[in-house]
DNA sequence: TACTTTCTGTACCAATAAGTACATAAATAT
DNA sequence: ATATTTATGTACTTATTGGTACAGAAAGTA
């Protein structure tokens, strides 16, 4: 190990601490006082640690990405788009029933913001168009394998999940109970275009 | 008029001036300087004329959601939920394609916020949920009168246009050009569900 | 004209924001 | 053990926040 005090705190426990706060209460709306007192650090520990509160919120949000595109990347290896589609938003619900912070980071962090905060508003819109990039992906090839009918635009319906998860975060974060949003989810799916064979009837 | 010197300025005008600065930067994020400088009048003057900064907002908001119960209430007098809801829906890019603040005060005013504007959130969400039942209503009417397939949830239905309404005000709200967002609106509003007989083939 | 009422602008206030200086504490390296 | 390196906590600084006191200006009323 180097040289030196050892750090009493661990730095990753405490960026999703951190996240948690940014979650809640935004980049902007989170003081530092919030944040050192949910991380248990002091101020000073906190600027040694992670630069300043730009810095401390761009790992916690690199962080909340990477799960995220795990999660992302894993459901859209279903075999179908549609079924892909499905628990990706299902999987939005659940990660809304656990207590703590609702809604996503990438929605809510910094819709809107000061004129300081204007780059981290930026990157959140660029931490968005990655994930529907993600989704127009899987469409396209799932309409390659003809898993979707020739003709559906992949980039209008990657908008239209990506736009369905938007809302859905500020659904949740308005404090509905995540699950009155499953039936919107099951019309949201049933939109997907599908050849008529495989249509069942209501 | 009463006596004294009179106000030298519009009151209306100077509201609808701070709800652009409150659209732009949110609620907190817009600052007393922002907001003074942008309806051209001193401190003291918007003091005198609005209370504080959270009353200035509730007038603006009170504004935007008069003009906002107006138009969707026009837009519903379509024939049909489906029609009512392709025309609510291009209305949203519409409404941005004009310069200025992009996306809906409702969603983006204070969807996060630090402990003070609490208050101003929960009526942010409050007056989404009045519009939402505004879209119920009128998809109870539209299953009544046998425009929508028997079977079909008002509420489940109501939901996915608020939903998409929301996603599309952050869509906007990122910078995304409105009128890339034609195609989805064309892909929710066939995915309102409809009798087998008025289906068209693709 | 004098008086009252209300608005306007300068200049201020207290509270809070983010960020830091510095002395002290706790570890490793020699 | 001593020196070195890094972390910690108290207490501070500067800028900005929302909000206001007060003097002067501009109108109506008598």
């Amino acid at each position: 190990m180097s040289a030196g005090r050892p750090r009493e705190f661990d730095t990753n426990a405490a960026i999703d601490k951190a996240l948690e706060v940014f979650k809640q209460k935004g980049y902007e709306g989170a003081s530092l006082p919030d944040l050192t007192s949910a991380m248990g650090i002091s101020r000073p520990s906190l600027y040694a640690a992670f630069g300043n509160k730009e810095e401390l919120f761009q790992k916690a949000l690199e962080r909340y990405n990477q799960k995220m595109s795990e999660s992302i990347g894993e459901v859209l290896n279903a075999p179908t788009a549609r079924a892909a589609v499905e628990q990706l938003l299902l999987n939005v619900i659940d990660n809304n029933k656990c207590k703590g912070a609702k809604g996503c980071l990438n929605v809510q962090a910094a819709l809107v913001c000061g004129d300081n905060a204007e780059g981290v508003k930026q990157e959140l819109s660029s931490r968005r168009a990655r994930i529907e990039w993600m989704l127009r992906q899987r469409f396209e090839r799932a309409l390659a394998e003809g898993d979707l009918p020739a003709g559906t635009s992949a980039a209008d319906l990657a908008c239209l999940i990506a736009t369905v998860m938007y809302g859905m975060a500020v659904q949740v974060n308005g404090g509905i109970a995540p699950d009155t949003l499953r039936g919107m989810v099951n019309m949201t799916v049933a939109a997907i275009p599908q050849h008529a064979s495989q249509k069942k009837s209501a």
